[in-house]
DNA sequence: GTTACGGTTTAGACAGCGTCTAATTCGTCT
DNA sequence: AGACGAATTAGACGCTGTCTAAACCGTAAC
């Protein structure tokens, strides 16, 4: 993604775009990887060193808040971010621990709303196995 | 649990019935409280003192091995036990956090086999939203 | 009963993730 | 240039989890 695009979406969403948030957007809002926030930290201070790990970590929060990013837990240990933030299914390698997203329409989810005394805002199937063999 | 039956239970699938162990596995085997390695350590340390942190984790490592414990990525930042080691899915109440069981057979998720190219071993629908209300 | 042995437990050090705070810097407006 | 609020920074802190080396069992042999 580049600057001008990045800086669009965050003053969109009433985030004033700084350089450092322009940095993280620029990587994050445009990734497939999943990554975790230190993860994002490594890879936007390599391109630019002037931030640190705060920031990156109090950008993050402030894009989930305004729902330009969603939060994952599903890896051990970290919670990883989803530009997507439409709803869709999740699949974990178990091998390398990557995840990849699964289209909504792919899985069938049924009676749901057949559950009594719950209030359900949102829900995912969540798939654990190894990614990219012959199924 | 009774001590007698988490004694039988720990030899029954391999491992030494030790007093520390037997302590873990009669609060742990016994709970739908999904509680994180900390919290067992603070429910079995507070009955029987003599027993470390580090004990605990062992023991919890150790039944999810032995297929007696299913460890759970749901929660921020930690990873939560369930002695439910059947297929089902989960409920997680976003005021209070805490985890609920969701019967099997209450979803239906279909085209799981349809997927191509991966190996799915195992799937759950993970739902978020608010427990205990008219639904 | 004491010796020896393998397995278990222990305290504490250590590492990673994430939050918080107080001080500094930045951008803008005057 | 000066002043102000917002943003950023380094580092301290707390929690989760693993590791290590030493101490501690329990049992079997003498």
């Amino acid at each position: 993604m580049d600057h001008a695009l990045a800086a669009q979406l965050l003053s969109r969403h009433g985030i004033q775009p700084s350089a450092q948030r322009r940095a993280v957007a620029e990587y994050v809002l445009d990734t497939v990887a999943h990554p975790s926030a230190d993860r994002v930290f490594e890879v936007v201070a390599a391109r630019n060193p002037r931030i640190s790990r705060a920031t990156v970590y109090n950008t993050l929060n402030l894009l989930v808040r305004r729902g330009l990013l969603k939060q994952l837990v599903i890896a051990e240990g970290k919670v990883v971010f989803d530009p997507n933030v439409r709803p869709h299914h999740h699949f974990v390698d178990e091998a390398s621990g990557a995840i990849h997203d699964v289209p909504w329409d792919a899985l069938d989810v049924r009676k749901v709303e057949a559950l009594k005394g719950v209030d359900v805002r949102e829900y995912q199937v969540v798939l654990r196995g190894r990614w990219g063999r012959r199924g």
